[in-house]
DNA sequence: CTGAGACTTCGGCGCTGGGCGAAGTGTTTG
DNA sequence: CAAACACTTCGCCCAGCGCCGAAGTCTCAG
């Protein structure tokens, strides 16, 4: 029979480990060795050879610099295949009680290349009831121009003319929001524009003042963020 | 660490039994366990195993009939998963071979819900090389209306209003061709207009006399056609 | 009722693979 | 050069799982 190797990509994703570090790489940075053995929860030399092993499927790239090693994800296909897995997978039952003690914690992060969390969900929410997002046969199609009006940004024509919307299962909120090329450039824009910052440590996205503001006034998601003012990442314990 | 569970789905994939199992599911229908077992190459009792563990993972659903069990994935989320998945995991390298061997094996098939094959590719092809359809963004557009005209299908307002389309990664082609709910609406016509069949027994479409006529005439297909006159599903040895 | 067929359960075998401690390699710092 | 550090390799232990043969359950045909 003819077939795609699934078992191969299987075996990679089949350890509990080597899930929490994917999941780690899902934010689209890259990470030490040392990072994600921490985030697995195992010792380094474990998670070398879960590196490897991710590696070898094709899932994660390498690359040396000085002394330390930097993963990342290989890939944008490799963010979304995994994306579309979470959508059928079911969440870790830890998962509600760490929401409700880590409070802020992935209130605004980012997937891979484009925004996710509760904020990044209402944004969605926001721009269809503002009419700038049309929902349908299972995609979001921006009603003409009008999406980037919504937000306030001025774009490059190259992204006018492919302003595409691929809709992508939130983790915690289990609800469609905006990924693909428009994603990204949100993103992209929300970062130079100064709305959203990487913090120094830990997990996350901030959302600085003049963030809060524009988000408030362009899409009235005043409450939507009413707890975040001054939101510092939460770590763990 | 908030995480959805891959693992639980991934140790669902990660053995190529299972793998191959889920191959022969992609088709859409239902399968018994002895034909699963079959096409695994196990023992029924090993399939058996596998498909339970299938279901446990939520991928697979069994509805007893008489003495018989069927099984089918249980939903498009899967099915979307599964292809998702195929455009990063390597091709079995028996492959090529085999598929040189069986011929027209393939050229038209059904994935999941929609349509697959070289012929589905060389029908997106087509129909963008015709100003039917537009690709942009990593996204299929529908140019209002006139990719019916294109098929010479009349469709429901339902579906015109909701014509998004899905692209989806053939296994074979390695291409981009129409899934989502276009690649439903036009699979679905394409079998109620009598343009393809599925055969009785065996894997694959049949594309029948009509059926070729209109792809060819509609769509300038004749030379994608050529090979597949009276085409009969072909067995394996 | 009896036999055949589809499927599942059970038990046992053998292999794979995750885990860590200890030791090794290469790089940066003092 | 020596010490500190990041990472990898090696060797070992043990749990888990794929596989099949044999036996059991359920359904249908005669």
């Amino acid at each position: 029979m003819a077939t795609p190797r699934f078992d191969i990509i299987g075996q990679a994703i089949a350890d509990a480990s080597r899930t929490r570090m994917l999941c780690e790489l899902m934010e689209g940075r890259s990470f030490t060795n040392k990072e994600l053995a921490s985030a697995a929860g195992v010792t380094p030399q474990t998670a070398s050879a879960h590196l490897r092993l991710l590696q070898d499927a094709g899932l994660v790239v390498a690359e040396k610099r000085g002394r330390c090693v930097f993963h990342r994800l290989s890939g944008p296909e490799v963010a979304q295949a995994l994306e579309q897995l979470a959508a059928i997978a079911p969440m870790d039952s830890l998962y509600r009680a760490q929401r409700r003690k880590a409070g802020g914690l992935a209130q605004v992060r980012s997937c891979y290349d484009h925004l996710a969390g509760p904020v990044a969900v209402a944004m969605t929410d926001a721009l269809i009831a503002r009419g700038h997002l049309r929902e349908e046969g299972g995609g979001f199609h921006p009603v003409a121009g009008e999406i980037w009006a919504g937000l306030g940004v001025c774009l490059p024509d190259r992204v006018m003319r492919a302003p595409f919307a691929r809709p992508c299962m939130d983790w915690t909120e289990r609800r469609l929001h905006i990924a693909g090329p428009m994603g990204r450039q949100i993103l992209t824009h929300a970062l130079e524009a100064g709305w959203l910052r990487r913090p120094l440590r830990g997990r996350g996205l901030e959302v600085t003042t003049p963030g809060h503001r524009a988000l408030a006034e362009r899409l009235g998601l005043g409450s939507a963020l009413a707890g975040l003012s001054g939101l510092k990442s939460c770590e763990e314990a």
